[in-house]
Order: C-alpha cells, then sequence, then structure tokens
RNA sequence: GGGAGUUUAGCUCAGCUGGUUUAGAGCAUCUGCCUUACAAGCAGAGGGUCGGGGGUUCGAAUCCCUCAACUCCCACCA
C-alpha cells in the first residue's frame, strides 16, 4: 500500500463519508438497545453554514459518535426552520431585485415564491454539515413547514384555545416597521442610543398672564407623536406644576385640547416632571391612558409614516417629521431648549429598525401555568444544564415571563387556524370545514358556507412551531386527538431525547418554550441535559456575525484544513459555555496534529517484522508502561465527559497520542534504521494504534476511519464507527511513577548533551546513587544513549555533571567536556534553591499552631519534604566538594 | 436601574469541597538540530508575588468583605 508523506484530507473525507452513507452507518430503528437521541437545533432554512453551526454541530457530533461507540442505539434527527421573518425578509428583497412588490402579489402567489425560493435554497446548509462530518440520520430529517409537522403546530394551538391558554387581545405590541409585523419580547434588542430630548412648550388654556404667553413645558425624545398626545400628566405631589391641577392645556400645532392628568407614576425629577400622554405609541402611556380613560390616537401607519389621523406631515416617515416638526416648533416659538439624552432605543433583532410601540389586535398565549413544570424541571435538576450558572438566569425569567405574542403579521409560516363570521365573531378549529360545522352551531345558521367565513391573515411566531421539535420530529400527530390510541414507537423510543446543545442566547426563546410543550403534551421533559456552548468571536472579541464580515467562511476552512483539523480547532478552547475566541491557528493546530497521526501510522506501517527476533527488554518495558497509560487515559477521558468537558477531553487525547505514544512509546520501540522488529512489538503497537483511534473517533472521524482501515483487512460495511469505545478501567499508579523517574532522567541527560553540545548519538555512562528501578534501565539505555549504567559513583569523582530526581542522584561522567566553573554554578544554583526550600518547609513546621492543628497526613508529607530537601542539599554539597 | 458571571504565564484556559514539594496545560516565544515517520517536525529552555486592598485560618489562587476593570442577561422613566 503507498501511503503519502502528507495527509490529504479532501479525498478521505469524501470517500468515508461515502462509505458510511453507502452502509447506513447514520441511520437509527427503535430496538432493544438503549437510545442515545440528539434533535438538531434546526437552522433557518435558507441559511448558509456559519461558524456557530460549525462549533455547535461538531460537539453534537462528538457527543452522538462516542455514544454510538458506547453500544447506544445513537440517533441524531437534522432538519430546517422555515423561519417565518427572516425567510420572508429575503424572499421580498429578491423580488424587489426584480421590481415586484410583495403587495402586487396575492397571498398565494407570494407563499408559492416562498417555497421556490425553500425548495432552492433549502437544505443548502444540511449539506454543508455534511462536509463536517455530521452523523445525522438523513432518513429522519424534517422541516417545520413539513405537512405532518405544520397539523401539528395548527392542533397545538387549537388545543391551547380550548383549554382558555390563548386569547385575542388588542394590546401594546413591538411593531416592526420595516417588516411590517409585531414581534415578540424577546425579538426586540435594545441598544443605547444618543438621542435629543425636547423642551416643547404646550400653552394653558385658562392662561390668566397679561401676554397669554402662559405654558407648560414638557420634556420628550419623540416630538413626532405629539399629535397623539390625549394628555399631559403631573405628579400629584408636584409643588413646581402644582398651578397645573385642572387646567387644560393646548397640544402645539394641531391645538388639541387636552386634560391635565395627575399620576404618581411621573418622575417629579425628570425633565420638567410633566409628561405628554401619547397612549397610542407608548407602552407607559398606554397604561396611563387604560387608567384615565383617555383617546388613544394612533397618528402611524404600520410602515413608519405618519397617517391622516395626524392630520399634519401625513405619509412622510416618522424620523424625517421628528426633524421638520421640531424645526416647526421653533418657528412657532414653542421649542423651549434641547439637550443631549442618550436613551435606551428597542431595535428588531431581525430587521434593525427602530421598534414602535404600537396597539394592535394579537393572539397571545398565557405563559403562566406553562411556565410552572419547565422551572420546576430545571430547579430540581431534572432537567442539567451545562454549565449549571445559567440556571439563576432561567429562573429569573421564567419567574416573570410574561404573556407570548404569537400572531406574525406575514405569509410564509402557519396561518392562524381561526375563523372570522360575518358578525365578527370567530371561531378556531383544525381545518376549514371543522371551522364551519363549528360556526353553524354558533350561530344555529345552517346555511352558512365556507364562503362566508374569513381566515385570520396572519401566521404564527417560529417559535410556536419550533418548540413543538423534539416531539413532532419523532410524532407529528401529537396532541393526539384523543382517538388515536396507537402509541407512537418512535416517540416512545426516542423521547426524551439525551442531550441538546444550543446557544445561550436562544434559552429562552426556545429551549424553555420545548420544556414547556414537552409537558403539555409529552408527559415530561424533551431533553435530559442541556449543554451550552458560547459565541465565537474574532480575535479581537466580537460576536462573528455577517454584517461584520468577520467571519471565515467554514468550507474554506475545511478545505484549508481538513473536516478533522477544524473539528479539532472548534473544540480545543470551548468549554461549556465559554465564549469562544476563534483563531484559524487552532485549526492549524488541528491540522498538525493530523498530520502527525498520520506520520505515525506511516512509521508502523513501514516496520518490517521478524518472527524469529526476540522482543528487547526496552520494547517489553514500553509496552507494559503505555498500556496502563492507556487505561489511565481511558478513565480520564470518561470523566470528562461525565462532565461535558469536551474541550479537556480532546486536549488529554491530544497529549497521549503526541507525547506519550509518538514521542515516547514509539521511539522507544523503533529497531534501529534498516532493522526489523520483532513480531510482539509490531503487534503490540497495532493494538495500540487501534484503541487509540477509538478514543479519537468521536473528535476525528475520517481520519481515525482511514487509519483503522488500514490497520487490519476489514470486511465491506465494517467501519471504526460502529467498534466499542474503550472505556473506564483500573491502571497501575506505581507502573506510571516509577515510568515517570526514568522519564526525567531521560530528559535531564538530554539537557546535559545540549548545555555541552555533546551529539545525541555520542554515547555517555551513567552512575546512579541511591535508590532506582534496575527494572527499567534498558529502557533508560536506549533512550538516553548511554554506554553503561553502573551503580555508585565514578572513580575519581571530578568532571562529573549531575542531577537529581527525587533523592536519585545521577551522575555523568564528561571527561574534558565539562566546564567546572559552569557545574559549580549550577551547583550553587541549585544548591540555593533547596535550601531555601527546606527553609520554608523547616518555618512550617515550627510554626506550633500548624503541627497542632494540621492532619497528620499533612504534617507528615511536609517532614518528608524536609527530609527529602535535605538530603538533596547533602548530595549536591558532596558533588561540590568533589569538583 | 436590577441580576449573573469573569479577572491565574504574551494568548486561550485548568486548578477553587482550603494543605500531594516554591501554581499546571496547549499555543506562542527563545536556544540547538533538515537525527532515514513527521521542519505541519525533533530535543531543550525561559516565562506568573493567581486584578488591587483588607479579613478568617496554623495554612488562601481556593472561603468572607471591599474596590477596580471587563462580559452577559433582564428592564418601557418620557
Amino acid at each position: 500500500m503507498e501511503v503519502s508523506a502528507k495527509y490529504n484530507p479532501a479525498e478521505i473525507e469524501d470517500k468515508w463519508y461515502a462509505y458510511w452513507m453507502d452502509h447506513r452507518l447514520f441511520h437509527s430503528e427503535p430496538d432493544e438497545r438503549e437510545p442515545y437521541t440528539i434533535v438538531i437545533p434546526p437552522p433557518n432554512v435558507t441559511g448558509v453554514l456559519h461558524m456557530g453551526h460549525m462549533l455547535n454541530n461538531t460537539i453534537q457530533d462528538v457527543l452522538v459518535r462516542r455514544a454510538r461507540m458506547q453500544g447506544k442505539n445513537a440517533c441524531w434527527v437534522p432538519g430546517t426552520d422555515h423561519a417565518s421573518i427572516a425567510t420572508e425578509a429575503r424572499v421580498v428583497a429578491k423580488l424587489a431585485g426584480e421590481g415586484i412588490r410583495k403587495s402586487d402579489l396575492s397571498r398565494e402567489q407570494f407563499v408559492e415564491q416562498a417555497w421556490e425560493w425553500t425548495r432552492k435554497h433549502g437544505g443548502i446548509i444540511l449539506e454543508q454539515l455534511k462536509k463536517l462530518g455530521a452523523s445525522c440520520d438523513w432518513d429522519r430529517v424534517n422541516f417545520t413547514m413539513n405537512e405532518a409537522y405544520s397539523r401539528s403546530v395548527i392542533r397545538v394551538f387549537v388545543d391551547l384555545f380550548n383549554k382558555g391558554k390563548i386569547y385575542r387581545g388588542v394590546r401594546m405590541v413591538n411593531w416592526d416597521p420595516k417588516a411590517l409585523t409585531a414581534v415578540s419580547d424577546e425579538e426586540v434588542v435594545h441598544k443605547e442610543v444618543q438621542g435629543t430630548l425636547y423642551y416643547i412648550r404646550y400653552k394653558i388654556k385658562e392662561s390668566t398672564s397679561a401676554t397669554g404667553d402662559d405654558y407648560c413645558v414638557v420634556a420628550t425624545t419623540r416630538p413626532e407623536t405629539i399629535m397623539g398626545d390625549t394628555a399631559v400628566a403631573i405628579h400629584p405631589n408636584d409643588p413646581k406644576n402644582a398651578r397645573l391641577r385642572g387646567k387644560t392645556v393646548i397640544v402645539p400645532l394641531i391645538n388639541r385640547e387636552v386634560p391635565i392628568i395627575e399620576d404618581e407614576y411621573i418622575d417629579i425629577e425628570f425633565g420638567t416632571g410633566c409628561l405628554k400622554v401619547t397612549p397610542a405609541h407608548d407602552v407607559n402611556d398606554y397604561l396611563l391612558g387604560e387608567k384615565h380613560c383617555l383617546e388613544a390616537i394612533d397618528v402611524f401607519n404600520d410602515d413608519g409614516t405618519l397617517s391622516e389621523k395626524a392630520q399634519l406631515y401625513v405619509g412622510q416617515d416618522r424620523f424625517a417629521v421628528r426633524e421638520q416638526i421640531v424645526k416647526d416648533l421653533d418657528a412657532a416659538g414653542l421649542l423651549e431648549k434641547t439637550e443631549r439624552y442618550a436613551h435606551n432605543v428597542g431595535f428588531s433583532e431581525r430587521t434593525d429598525v427602530a421598534i414602535e410601540p404600537k396597539l394592535s389586535m394579537q393572539w397571545f398565549v398565557k405563559m403562566g401555568e406553562l411556565a410552572e413544570p419547565a422551572l420546576e424541571a430545571m430547579m430540581n435538576n431534572e432537567v442539567m444544564l451545562h454549565p449549571a450558572k445559567f440556571k439563576n438566569t432561567y429562573r429569573h425569567w421564567m419567574e416573570t415571563i410574561k404573556d407570548w405574542c404569537i400572531s406574525r403579521q406575514l405569509w410564509w409560516g402557519h396561518r392562524i387556524p381561526a375563523w372570522y363570521l360575518p358578525d365578527g365573531r370567530f371561531v378556531v378549529a383544525a381545518d376549514a370545514a371543522d371551522a364551519l360545522k363549528q360556526a353553524k352551531a354558533l350561530t344555529k345558521n345552517k346555511s352558512l358556507t365556507e364562503t362566508d367565513l374569513q381566515q385570520d391573515g396572519d401566521c404564527l411566531d417560529t417559535w410556536f412551531s419550533s418548540w413543538l421539535w423534539p416531539i413532532a420530529v419523532f410524532d407529528p400527530e401529537v396532541p393526539g386527538s384523543g382517538e388515536d390510541v396507537d402509541p407512537n414507537i418512535d416517540l416512545q423510543y426516542y423521547y426524551p431525547t439525551s442531550d441538546l446543545v444550543t446557544a445561550p442566547e436562544i434559552l429562552f426563546f426556545w429551549v424553555a418554550r420545548m420544556l414547556m410543550a414537552g409537558y403539555e403534551w409529552a408527559g415530561g421533559y424533551p431533553f435530559k441535559n442541556v449543554y451550552l456552548t458560547g459565541i465565537v468571536r474574532d480575535k479581537a472579541g466580537r460576536k462573528m456575525s455577517k454584517s461584520l464580515g468577520n467571519s471565515p467562511d467554514p468550507l474554506t476552512l475545511i478545505e484549508r484544513y481538513g473536516a478533522d483539523g477544524v473539528r479539532m480547532g472548534m473544540l480545543l478552547t470551548s468549554p461549556a459555555g465559554n465564549d469562544l475566541p476563534f483563531d484559524e491557528a487552532l485549526c492549524e493546530q488541528g491540522r498538525n496534529f493530523c498530520n502527525k497521526i498520520w506520520n505515525a501510522f506511516r512509521l508502523l506501517n513501514g516496520w518490517q517484522a521478524d518472527s524469529s527476533l526476540p522482543q528487547p527488554a526496552h520494547s517489553a518495558q514500553a509496552g507494559e508502561w503505555f498500556r496502563q497509560v492507556l487505561r489511565k487515559a481511558a478513565a480520564d477521558i470518561d470523566d470528562d465527559f461525565s462532565k461535558y468537558r469536551l474541550s479537556e477531553a480532546l486536549m488529554a487525547l491530544y497529549k497521549l497520542f503526541w507525547d506519550d505514544f509518538c514521542a515516547w512509546y514509539l521511539e522507544i520501540i523503533k529497531p534501529p534504521a534498516g532493522q526489523a522488529i520483532d513480531q510482539k512489538t509490531l503487534d503490540t503497537a497495532r493494538l495500540f494504534f487501534d484503541y487509540l483511534m477509538r478514543l479519537l473517533h468521536p473528535f476525528m472521524p475520517f481520519i481515525s476511519e482511514e487509519i483503522w482501515q488500514h490497520l487490519n483487512p476489514r470486511r465491506d460495511g465494517e467501519s471504526l464507527m460502529t467498534q466499542p469505545q474503550p472505556y473506564a478501567d483500573s491502571f497501575d499508579d506505581s507502573c506510571l511513577a516509577r515510568f515517570e523517574v526514568i522519564r526525567q532522567a531521560i530528559a535531564a541527560i538530554r539537557t546535559i548533551r545540549q548545555m555541552r553540545s555533546i551529539a545525541p548519538k555520542e554515547p555517555l555512562a551513567l552512575y546512579v546513587k541511591g535508590e532506582a528501578d534496575a527494572h527499567l534501565f534498558p529502557l533508560l539505555q536506549k533512550m538516553a544513549n548511554l554506554s553503561v549504567i553502573v551503580p555508585g559513583t565514578p572513580e575519581g569523582g571530578c568532571n562529573v555533571a549531575s542531577f537529581l530526581v527525587g533523592t536519585t542522584e545521577f551522575l555523568v561522567p564528561l571527561g574534558a567536556k565539562i566546564n567546572l566553573d559552569d557545574e559549580r554554578l549550577k551547583l550553587q544554583a541549585d544548591l540555593e534553591y533547596q535550601q531555601k526550600f527546606v527553609a520554608s518547609v523547616k518555618h512550617k513546621l515550627s510554626n506550633t499552631g500548624f503541627v497542632q492543628n494540621a492532619p497528620e497526613q499533612v504534617i507528615a508529607l511536609e517532614r518528608k519534604k524536609q527530609a527529602d530537601g535535605e538530603a538533596r542539599i547533602k548530595a549536591i554539597e558532596e558533588q561540590l566538594k568533589t569538583l
């Protein structure tokens, strides 16, 4: 077999992904094994893969592959989300490019356009995931707008409505004037903006001033809303505005007479203590309006331009009007002054335009009862959050949860299943036929037809469908009609899922709501563990985003470093919940690791075995040692996984392979150039390599499969993917400790060579004074290139370099190569260090408080430190004397 | 405005139920090597008074208080 000198990922990755697919190794069906399930956080159907997806899906794949190798029936369900606002916005933009406005099309035409767009772009992201190596069950791809899934969404709506948990009402909502829809509180991002506070004069009608110039001054950031003013409010205990009580003021420009009202809500200290009240355009004003029975005058159109009701500036944009009205007020002598003022303004998460608080008729879900079990689950650890620090935030949100506005004034999505009767009443039903039946019953009018009913024009919030994801991907018939008695096998087997991997930003949007849906319709929690990833940031700490253009293209990265390399790069610095400061250097490290693995394999692969050769002692020793190293590693990695510490598990594996296996084990057993290796050692080494590939596979599936397939002849269809994962086992600590002494001695001898420019090829002699494990001397001899190892001290004593490991003294005679002054300096420095150390230990031991209070073990340890230290000092002093 | 979190080597992070030599890892840096698996490499080395201050304790990176800086979440003061 020809094996190239450099690892070439592209070819190998495509080959094995196709092989896994051809043999349906990702597919899962319910059976008698323990299930392990993950549902993918469905990306936007028309989205493209970004770094956040890369991180998120790498983690999921690691978990799924490991579970699969542990003998579980692993199922990772992929799919996409219809993402109503985002997708609709894209379709609108695409049409705009063709000179078509959304309003030019009928609803049906527009929806057909959106479907076409979805068919064309949908699923691209799933193809990209395959490049990453994602072992999803591609037979189970789902979509939140699939027919079956959609029926589930509608049934859920009807069910909630029948339970009295959905209501319709006029409320102040967050209006997005660009997307022309209401959005939920969670979709509003508050940003601080530098604005202006305008002080505007409202003339007092009852003024007794001779000149008639008696004003009350109101401070506002939104002068363009004054046409909607229906009162001016003051605090009842505000002495400086007491004169205004019971008066009437005149709204500037439009000359509407409005009353002065009194309310404790008013902050006396802010501005002038007078608040203009615009019930239609501010949430607080709305509440004040309700309380004081004020009229709400909506002066805006849906697109943020001024409406007929404003009387002035009709048709102009709200921000243009702001500028203009300030000029007009000033010209009329009604602008007292302006101040710069920083305040928070809500922006739409999707379109980034300023949200307009707006009164409108919307649908809401009552959240109180739904939230209870979802909160409880997290608090009593029925569902575990990793890391747990997000629990507080979660609790706070759930305890103060508000009703959920679920209607969106969009066409792309699940249409609200409510039908209006000619008389304005409405019915909620799963379909038009049922709606008609209900309508007839309601009106007692048998001659009603479907054309008499008008379905609500709004769509449901995207999250109103994705909160059913862990249920609906297995059984879209949930919630059942009550008549359906067949339990769904898939739902029974796979639900609840095991781990959910997602970003903390959607803890409320999605995670919390899935929990609610799980308890409401599937009888329990939807997942046992929630792993929250961090946010992928660039080197400057900025969040990676399309708009900033600071995100590398994932597919380019994969081309450059290989999927395994990129996977490793993503995972190296991403402990759960920590942001990931992404740096391409990490992928480079991943690629280098692949290359290292590849070359280790080439070395092993190139060895010729000679069965007549006996196994050298050093190789046998290395085998004994490395067997223990592997056992310990498997235990450590198990422990890391149990705590969801994937980065640490991978780092442990990295060091295991690179340092322990390559730098030590392979170097020890490596036969002299051009010579054969004994059969036993080669067999053992292959076995170790096999074991290492199993540990590595969840992280780096491609290279591990490639090598595993080369290690031994395999049957068609056989794959490392389904081989057992090594499990934690006991290991011999003392064996590891004995090797450690020898390893340190070897390193020390190498340092001696380096400091004195002695070539590694030149053999040296070594004297050992004190306790040492002679069993490992052959290994020491090979690795340090020693001609002999002799107990005791060399004759004559001088011209010796020495070092200590523990309390054992090692001496290397160097003859003329040694510079006695340098040696003395080195020993002096060492002596000083040891003396300081012993002094500090002694100090501790002379503290009566310590001796009396510290546990015996701790004191014994300190005594040993002292004894060891003193022994070392003695050895160094003797060495100094002989020089 | 409220809440949570972070602060340990140049960078990214472990360590934090207080005591396993005078705090660890990876990367980066420096030195010497193209040694026949790998220069995407090998062998070495240097680098931190654990954000500042105070306290508890025989003993603090680890517990408490305080100050500072940064981050995130929540929040409608015009």
